[in-house]
RNA sequence: GGCGGGUUGGCGGAGAGGUUACGCAGCGGAUUGCAAAUCCGUGAAGACCGGUUCGAUUCCGGUACCCGCCUCCA
């Protein structure tokens, strides 16, 4: 089985050759961990799981790697814990930011599970600290951002000037070659704030001083705290060598974020060759507008959990578009993604997993085909094969067990009132009366009783809108 | 201004130079006292203008419109 992976290095669809195949690494930018996770920060969440799915079904599940890092420096986390310093709080700014990140960890772990997402692993090492070394922190590599910036500097790619060490630009003759732009056109560009003591205007932050109301750590260029980009570079070596095989994020992190991290770490590391395949997720839209807080349509993954879309929902409704193309969350396409799952949840509900369908497989393979794979899930429901279903739904995170309550019917003993409509009917059928039965339908209908009649007989099923209090008058 | 991506049937959304995508909705039928559920069947597309080709929605060029990045937003 070949993976093929269209490489933003190239702008072309690969075939996936890693470097290693026992043990095949793959690095996922994560997310800055000042408030909820929003429904844009899902969509690498749900893509790069869904990779990391397809690389542990082709390679062996304790043959893959997956890194994904929680950025826990940044001013958006200082500026929370400064204003909870302003309401009195007594903790120092430190345990302040500590409390923030903490929390918010906590609720990515939450809304990303929901949704079906596997916490990210060193080759299957699921043990607490394991699972805690495949998530680094920020804030605990700090050293060894120290140690590449000092190499940096020492090779002559950066310089300290006010505190601060920069990247030197132009010691790096590819800068630029993954996003597609030249160094030269983007200061034409002229939309670069120069600071005053930057050799170039290009030039970026690898090191900052921090004042007595910021975080800092000690370093060889007095208290400070790290710049944006290194903390992925320093990470990555630390976890997954100078070389290793896929890097991925969102689109907006190609410039300047993973254009610097590959200054960075080629520099620092020349001998490698830092990541191999580069995936880039499109962005997600919102009822075809982009997502901001002033156009009221901004939607954290828990504002939809609580909305009662189930996690499952959700990452359906993902999966039906292509990771490459700009996705948009709609109302609809929830009803459309529920309806499937529904169906589906049912017809499996009993069958035991068979064969991953191969169908399935190759779409995933080519490029994470996921709306491709979700149509030969279509196929072989079409055709029955509901073993194959379940099997292959797994692939996509679907259908899994522990995801289904929200498909399950509601707990009822609905027998009596079955008789008893039975009875009616059997009545009506005789006199030709049928208003008695009609009546009593409709108040199970009201009641959100999916009512079957047939030769057969009366069958009561418990629906989504299932409320016990309506049936109490009958 | 620079760079990149997109435009497919009522809606969503793929692949492929020529043969049914698929799903949702709709419509017709079976079934039902009527429905529901289920099953069967079915119409409907490729922004616009050129070019290459025996043949293009698919390749190439242009136009229009949309979107993203260039500002520590995934």
């Amino acid at each position: 089985m070949t993976i093929r992976l269209t490489n933003s290095r190239t702008r072309r669809k690969e075939a996936f050759e890693p470097l290693d195949p026992s043990n095949v690494r793959l690095y996922v930018c994560g997310p800055t961990v000042y408030d909820r996770a929003h429904i844009g920060n899902a969509r690498p969440v749900i893509v790069f799981d869904t990779l990391y799915r397809l690389l542990r079904h082709v390679y062996g599940a304790a043959h893959v790697t997956y890194v994904r890092n929680f950025t826990d420096v940044d001013d958006k986390i200082n500026a929370e814990a400064q204003r909870r310093k302003g309401l009195g709080r007594p903790e120092s700014l430190e345990e302040l930011i500590r409390e923030r990140t903490e929390e918010t960890i906590a609720w990515y772990h939450a809304d990303m599970d929901a949704m079906g997402a596997l916490r990210p692993a060193i080759q299957e090492d699921r043990s607490p600290e394991g699972l805690r070394r495949a998530e680094p922190r920020a804030t605990e590599y700090i050293g060894a951002m120290i140690a590449m910036i000092e190499g940096l500097i020492a090779k002559g790619h950066a310089y300290e000037r006010e505190g601060h060490v920069l990247f030197r630009v132009r010691s790096y003759a590819a800068y630029g070659a993954l996003s597609g732009r030249s160094v030269d056109d983007m200061i034409a560009g002229a939309r670069v704030e120069v600071a005053p003591f930057k050799e170039d205007p290009m030039d970026f932050v690898l090191w900052k001083p921090s004042d007595a109301g910021l975080p800092g750590w000690p370093s060889p260029w007095g208290r400070g705290r790290p710049g944006w980009h290194i903390e992925c570079s320093a990470m990555s070596y630390e976890l997954l060598g100078e070389s290793f095989d896929i890097h991925g994020g969102g689109l907006d992190l190609q410039f300047p974020h993973h254009e610097n991290e590959i200054a960075q770490s080629c520099c620092a590391h020349p001998q490698g060759s830092f990541a191999r395949y580069w995936l880039h997720n499109e962005m997600l839209q919102v009822e075809g507008k982009k997502m901001s807080k002033s156009l009221g349509n901004f939607f954290t993954v828990r504002d939809l959990l609580d909305q009662g879309f189930p996690g499952e929902v959700i990452r359906f409704v993902y999966l039906m578009t292509h990771y490459r193309s700009p996705m948009d969350w709609t109302a609809e396409k929830a009803r459309q993604a529920e309806a499937v799952l529904r169906k589906w949840r049912a017809a499996t509900a009993d069958v035991a997993a068979g064969e991953v369908l191969p169908g399935v497989v190759e779409a995933l393979a080519d490029d994470l085909n996921t709306a491709g794979a979700l149509a030969a899930l279509h196929a072989a429901a079409g055709a029955g094969d509901w073993a194959g279903v379940k099997a292959s739904a797994g692939l996509l995170g679907l259908l899994q067990d522990g995801m289904g309550d929200w498909a399950a019917a509601p707990e009822a003993d609905l027998k009596a009132h079955a008789a008893r409509l039975a009875e009616l009917r059997a009545a009506a059928m005789a006199s030709k009366d049928f208003a008695a039965v009609d009546a009593m339908k409709a108040a199970l209908l009201a009641a959100g009783v999916e009512v079957r009649m047939s030769k057969a007989g009366v069958e009561l099923v418990p629906g989504a809108g299932f409320d016990a209090a309506k049936l109490a008058d009958l």
